[in-house]
DNA sequence: ATGGTCGACTCTCGA
């Protein structure tokens, strides 16, 4: 039996947040980290910062926005950036996927959308439908995979606070909640809801919200969802809100599993 | 209340 942990980060710069994530790293000596809205171009992003830290890095970046990283301590089979049927170039900066001996890891920065109104939502949607359609394409449910990220959802209502006032958001309307579920349903379980079913749990809370964090009004959007062969390994999932409490802290905060091979 | 987001970037956008 070996002990693995993973753990998926939202850490909104990542040349921003290097000295939270030398602190988080040093408390949690995790095997893998999934990391979104990396926002800097490959040339500049800080290799040698994870290299110290024993990992091998993979990254897609691009100017300002978006940005994808995946520091790891298993050695990757294979690694690919985006979407595999070409049709979005675009999705390079949101989706990374790498094949292990072990399992398989997809990280992703899915689109927020802006509005309900706008068509960045739609991309959104269509972002789904394709995840969905890759993952019915390429895989099985009987297959080890993992699909951790920040999905830009609150699955259902006891992950948002006051949910009533969201319905016509971009992260809980019932359109993207719906075509979140049914690409879930295609055969992944929420590992965090396998431990833990408190409302309430939240993975993000909105700089613009006065306080936000303090009140807890929050949003868990930050997920680690698995195949039923690696669910029965995980022997735990949680929400990290330690870092929230440092300096300079993400929006986000991490999101941990941990499974006994 | 002498003020209340943050990050990257060129001044405004995205979240």
């Amino acid at each position: 039996m070996k002990s693995i942990q993973i753990a998926t980060f939202n850490v909104n710069s990542i040349r921003s947040r290097l000295r939270v994530l030398e602190q988080w790293l040093h408390k949690n000596p995790v095997d893998l980290l999934a990391l979104q809205e990396t926002k800097v171009i490959d040339d500049l992003f800080p290799v040698d910062f994870f290299y110290d830290h024993g990992f091998q890095i993979i990254y897609r970046g691009e100017k300002a926005y978006n940005g994808v990283a995946v520091a790891t301590r298993f050695e990757p089979i294979k690694i690919y950036f985006g979407f595999q049927d070409g049709e979005d170039p675009l999705a390079d900066t949101r989706l990374i996927l790498i094949q292990t001996s072990q399992f398989f890891l997809l990280n992703s920065y899915i689109p927020q959308g802006k509005s309900i109104d706008h068509l960045d939502y739609q991309y959104k949607i269509r972002f789904f439908q394709r995840i969905h359609n890759w993952l019915k394409k390429d895989f099985t449910s009987q297959d080890p995979l993992i699909w951790v990220g920040d999905m830009n959802v609150a699955p259902t209502a006891i992950d948002v606070a006051n949910p009533e006032e969201k319905k016509n958001h971009v992260c809980f309307h019932e359109d993207v909640r719906n075509i979140y579920h049914n690409t879930v349903n295609w055969g992944l379980i929420d590992l965090f809801r396998q431990f833990n079913s408190q409302p309430g749990q939240y993975s993000f809370w909105d700089y613009r919200e006065r306080n936000s964090f303090r009140l807890n009004i929050g949003w868990r959007l930050d997920h680690i969802l698995c195949t039923p062969s690696l669910s029965k390994l995980a022997v735990d999932c949680y929400i990290d809100k330690e870092p929230r409490g440092w300096e300079k802290p993400s929006d986000h905060t991490p999101v941990v599993a941990r499974f006994q091979f």
